[in-house]
DNA sequence: GTCTATAAAGCGATAGAC
DNA sequence: GTCTATCGCTTTATAGAC
């Protein structure tokens, strides 16, 4: 029995539970017999279905990915009433600082992709391609809020605000800054961001 | 013959093979044969000079962490004229965005450093006291800059734009950001910061 | 597909000679 | 202070039974 993404059931409990391992001991402390324990299953099994360990990391990843975009899409049906582009775009925001175990597994384990990344270019491109996305959502949302700024503006808004909020993110999760913060300095940046798109200059340009 | 800081030649050595080999590597991936090999020297003797591998990341990062606040402070001495408080402000942060080895591997070593802190608290407090000094700084260089704001408003912003600056950082040292990229939204963000703290509203609150 | 058992390698740390 | 040699634990990965 397959789910939509082609992963048997046994697979997808060893990926869960290998986003639990990566979000309490980190990308680089996952031990395969950790991970085994966790999902309750013997190390060959794991080395039977992803072939060796930096397999089981590409699919965690991979997997803990496709579970950010649903908590992320599912901005639109849930909750509130249309409400207007500002308030979406920090509703989306704000919606990656939550002390729930999801966002916290998604958050520590992007974080951990990112600085693994510094060291072994191998994940590069999966990186690139889902922080351009996640830029890309963050700039329409932008620009809808701020309808006569210009596009290359926008974008470089969206990419400063992506990046605060994985440097709030790291300080938020390595215990310097309380959830509170955190989120007000996000949302400050925010409107920070708005008004200088809103005041007419290009913030990209002198 | 020992240094200002009390460290033997020796020793000195090994502290700038380790951190080489933890810019290249990362803090998680230094391994204490590696080490000796950069520094040329047996594995034992890594032991004798700083007993375990804690504490050869110990004093592996207080020694990059002075080697940081000597050319941050070395700002004031040299190159040019005195310039107004913004300018100081963006050559200060932009300080970060080089491509020298030094820089690289104070960096590589602070996002490191801040990336391990998620997973095991031990150097929390230090990190905690650095980012503190770091964020004081540019606070009192931003309300140099902005005579007229009120303290938490640029306290506020002195933190979004560290925050940014290590948010961009990573993403240069990974590869994901080219250099030029990341100075240049550094700028404008600075410069949105600045535009916001003068226009009178407080980004902080509503 | 899943397990138990174990080989093979990696790595931190120490002993002891010089 | 510095080296060579090695111990012993941890971790990855495989073999082979079921």
């Amino acid at each position: 029995m397959r789910d939509a993404t082609g992963t048997t059931e046994r697979r997808r409990a060893i990926l869960e539970g290998a986003a639990r391992v990566i979000a309490r001991r980190g990308v680089r402390g996952l031990r395969v017999a950790d991970l085994a324990a966790e999902a309750g299953v013997s190390t060959a099994l794991i080395y039977y279905h992803f072939k060796d360990r930096p397999g089981v990391l590409r699919h965690a990843l991979a997997f803990i990915g496709d579970r950010a975009d649903r908590y992320t899409a599912t901005g639109d049906e849930a909750a509130a009433p249309p409400a207007d582009p500002r308030e979406l775009l920090e509703r989306t925001l704000l919606l990656e600082f939550q002390d729930l175990p999801e966002v916290r597994e998604n958050s520590t384990a992007w974080g951990e992709l990112r600085a693994h990344t510094v060291f072994d270019p191998e994940l590069r491109a999966e990186l690139a391609a889902a922080g351009a996305a996640w830029a890309a959502e963050v700039a329409d949302l932008l620009g809808a809020a701020c309808p006569g700024a210009p596009a290359p503006a926008v974008t470089g808004a969206a990419e400063r605000l992506t990046a605060l909020l994985e440097g709030l993110s790291v300080r938020w999760l390595s215990g310097l800054l309380p959830l509170w913060h955190a989120r007000d300095l996000m949302l400050a940046g925010v409107r920070a961001e708005i008004a200088q798109l809103g005041s007419g200059h290009s913030a990209e340009f002198d």
